[in-house]
DNA sequence: CCAAGTGATGGCACTGTGTGTCATAAGGAG
DNA sequence: CTCCTTATGACACACAGTGCCATCACTTGG
C-alpha cells in the first residue's frame, strides 16, 4: 500500500494548521499548503474539496456516530432523553481525543468563512439527529425541533467544557445545560 | 437603458433571482446577472460583497430590530418570554411582506452554498440576541444559550408558518413550538 | 452659460479558488 | 520484465473577488 511518500494527507493538514495559525487563514493560498506538505496545488485538491475542509477532515464521522447512539438508546426512553444521552456519550469520547484541537478551534474562530463552514458541519449532525429519532417513531416535526434544540445544548454544552479545561466532565456540562433549559421553560416560558 | 437608470441594485437582485430559478445558483455567473440588470460585472461588487448576498439584502436589518424588540419587552419579564415575545412581533412584521420570498426560499433550499449563508444570518440573529439580553441583565452564559434556542424556536415556527400557507398565525407557531419544547423538557428529560 | 466637483459606472489587470484533461512515475501482480 | 493500477504533476480554463484609473452624468458655483 505504500505510495511516493505516505501521509499525503496528514502532511497538507499539518501544513494547513501550522500556516492557519502564523499567518491567518485569509492569507494563506492553498499553494502554499501543498508546497510545505511538498505537493502541488492540484493534489491538494484531491484530497479535500475546497480550502476550508482540509481543517474539518473527518468531521463526515461524527452525525452517523450520533445518529447510531440515537439509535442505540432503548425504545422506551423518550426523544429528547435518548438524543441527550447520545449526545452525552459521543461528546465524551469526542473530548478524550482534543489533541492540538485548541489551535484548531482558535484558527477557526478567527476566519468567517471557517465559521460559516462549521455551522454546515453542526446542521449536518442535526439532520442525522432527526432521521435518527424518525426512525424511533417521533413524527418527523418534533423530531426536526428536538433535533435542532439537542445540537444547540451540544455545542452549548462543549463550549462550556473547552472554557472549564477539564475540571469538570463532558457530562456534567450537558447536564447543567439542560438544568438551565428545563428552568427556562418551566418557569414561566408564555405563561400569558 | 441609459447609463444612469436608477433602481440599479433592484434590477440586480430581480435578475439574480429569476436567473437562479431557471438555471440554478451554481449554473448563474455574476456577469450573466449584471448583463441582465444592465450593468456590468464590475458593479455588481459595489451593490454586493460577494455573489450569495444579493439574495440576502436587507438581512442586515433583522439582528438589530430583533435586539430592539427584546430591549424594548419590560424588565421583569423573564429572559426567555422576553425572547419569544420580541421574536413573536418581529417574525409577525416579517411574515406580513413575503411577497415572492417563495422561490427564494426554494433557491437556497436547492444550493448548499446559500444554505450555508443562511446560517451566518441566524447566527448573526443569535447574537443580538445574546447581547440584548446581556444588556438585559441575564448572565452571559445563560444569554447565549438562550439565544440560540430562541432562534432555532424562531426558525422551526416561521417553517412550521410557511407550510401552513397563512392558516395559521405567526404567534400560534410559536406557542405550538415553545409547548412542544416544554413538553420536551418537563417531562422527563435528564431526569435519572 | 460654462467650469469644477461629485458620484456611479466601465474597463482592465491581477490574484486565488476550483476543475477537467492528459501525461508520467512509482509500485505491485503475473 | 511487462502490464496494470494509482497517485501525482503539468497545463489550461472558468469564475469569484479586488484594486486602480478613466469616463460619463449630473450638480453646483461663478
Amino acid at each position: 500500500m505504500a505510495r511516493w511518500d505516505p501521509g499525503a494527507e496528514e502532511r497538507l493538514k499539518k501544513a494547513a494548521l501550522e500556516l492557519f495559525t502564523e499567518h491567518g487563514y485569509d492569507n494563506v493560498t492553498v499553494t502554499r499548503i501543498a508546497e510545505r506538505a511538498g505537493l502541488t496545488r492540484r493534489s491538494f485538491f484531491r484530497y479535500f474539496p475546497d480550502k476550508r475542509e482540509v481543517l474539518f477532515a473527518g468531521s463526515e464521522q461524527l452525525p452517523p456516530a450520533v445518529a447510531s447512539a440515537v439509535l442505540a438508546v432503548a425504545p422506551g426512553v423518550a426523544p429528547l432523553d435518548a438524543v441527550l444521552d447520545a449526545l452525552t456519550s459521543v461528546g465524551t469520547r469526542l473530548a478524550e481525543r482534543v489533541d492540538g484541537g485548541r489551535t484548531r478551534r482558535a484558527v477557526i474562530a478567527a476566519s468567517a468563512e471557517l465559521r460559516e463552514r462549521e455551522r454546515t458541519k453542526f446542521a449536518a449532525v442535526t439532520a442525522a439527529i432527526r432521521d435518527a429519532l424518525v426512525r424511533r417513531g417521533t413524527d418527523p416535526d418534533t423530531a426536526a425541533l428536538l433535533a435542532r434544540t439537542a445540537t444547540v445544548a451540544f455545542r452549548h454544552a462543549f463550549e462550556r467544557w473547552t472554557e472549564s479545561d477539564g475540571r469538570t466532565s463532558f457530562a456534567e456540562c450537558v447536564d447543567a445545560v439542560v438544568a438551565t433549559l428545563r428552568d427556562a421553560f418551566t418557569t414561566r416560558a408564555r405563561a400569558d
